[in-house]
DNA sequence: ACGAAAATGATACAATATAACATTTAGAAG
DNA sequence: CTTCTAAATGTTATATTGTATCATTTTCGT
């Protein structure tokens, strides 16, 4: 969770703004809007669910078309990820840093899509590509996605 | 890769009908018929690829909403696996053993959809359970989807 | 043979995603 | 300041994936 208020909202926008200009591309209203969709959502949601979240949240009225390509566009630049487990799509929790990350570990609460995003000590990462590698494959990514019942959403076998 | 011809095939099915029978189900001819098809395909293949493939390599008509309930009941028994990251379904490798094993790890390559299904060691599960339980999650399963690229189909960053 | 439960057929529809082309906007070049 | 071009967005249509619902058939115990 990264943007809990309005005013942290505004601050990783800018943030968001300045990454964009480092690459050479630009966060126009629109994908500033989408963004800012992702950010008060503040947990995984679809494409459709965020064009939502925007209308009624916001105030802001984008067609699904556009989210999809926006959505594509803040992905490219590090802005936004998308879980392939879910189909879902999250803001990046590191706009606000300036140091490079190891690559993304997703903890994605299979209930309430909450998701958390963490580093996996890098000693995992090189025990599974190796394990990839002994199988005759090359790891594509090291971004992991892992389905978990957060500490709100007890799992429903450890309801007792 | 665990059927690759007709004898085989015929084995992995018959075995698969006495493991249904062991957990008080039935393996009826369309189950077999669509556990048939995945094992032909012998890689992952969503619901509606999985219906072409019963009828063009194996003349077995099925409609597609009989494939998703037959899918869902070879999951509950066993005998495939739906992988998350892909939306697709793939023939459980070990349908041909008896004894129990570690919750499956797949590679699942980018490009051509070859799944390879590893024990990754228990040390790592252990390791990414505790990380998450730091984040205050809970493990749903251990299942773990790792997108690669196969030896067949070189990473794109890779071809030099 | 009969009746209940399981399995499958059939239709409709919801949800997700992309293709293709039109229009608008923002900057660069003159 | 215009004009041209490329990028961005609008718009419509359609493909793909998945589920809900009810009808029909099959299976199996009694």
């Amino acid at each position: 969770m990264i943007a809990i208020d309005q005013q942290a909202t505004k601050s990783v926008l800018a943030q968001a703004h300045q990454q964009c200009l480092a690459l050479g591309s630009k966060l126009t209203t629109k994908r500033s809007q989408v963004l800012e969709g992702l950010l008060v959502a503040a947990k995984a949601v679809s494409a459709y669910e965020l064009t939502n979240v925007c209308r009624d949240k916001l105030g802001y009225d984008l067609l699904p078309m556009s989210v999809y390509r926006i959505l594509e566009f803040l992905e490219t630049n590090q802005l936004a990820h998308r879980l392939n487990t879910s189909n879902k799509y999250i803001a990046c929790s590191h706009i606000t840093c300036d140091h490079q990350h190891q690559p993304p570990q997703f903890l994605i609460c299979k209930t309430c899509n909450k998701v958390e995003e963490v580093e996996v000590p890098t000693s995992i990462i090189e025990s599974v590509a190796k394990t990839t590698r002994k199988a005759g494959f090359t790891l594509a990514s090291s971004h992991l996605e892992i389905e978990c019942y957060c500490n709100d959403c007890d799992a429903p076998e450890t309801v007792s």
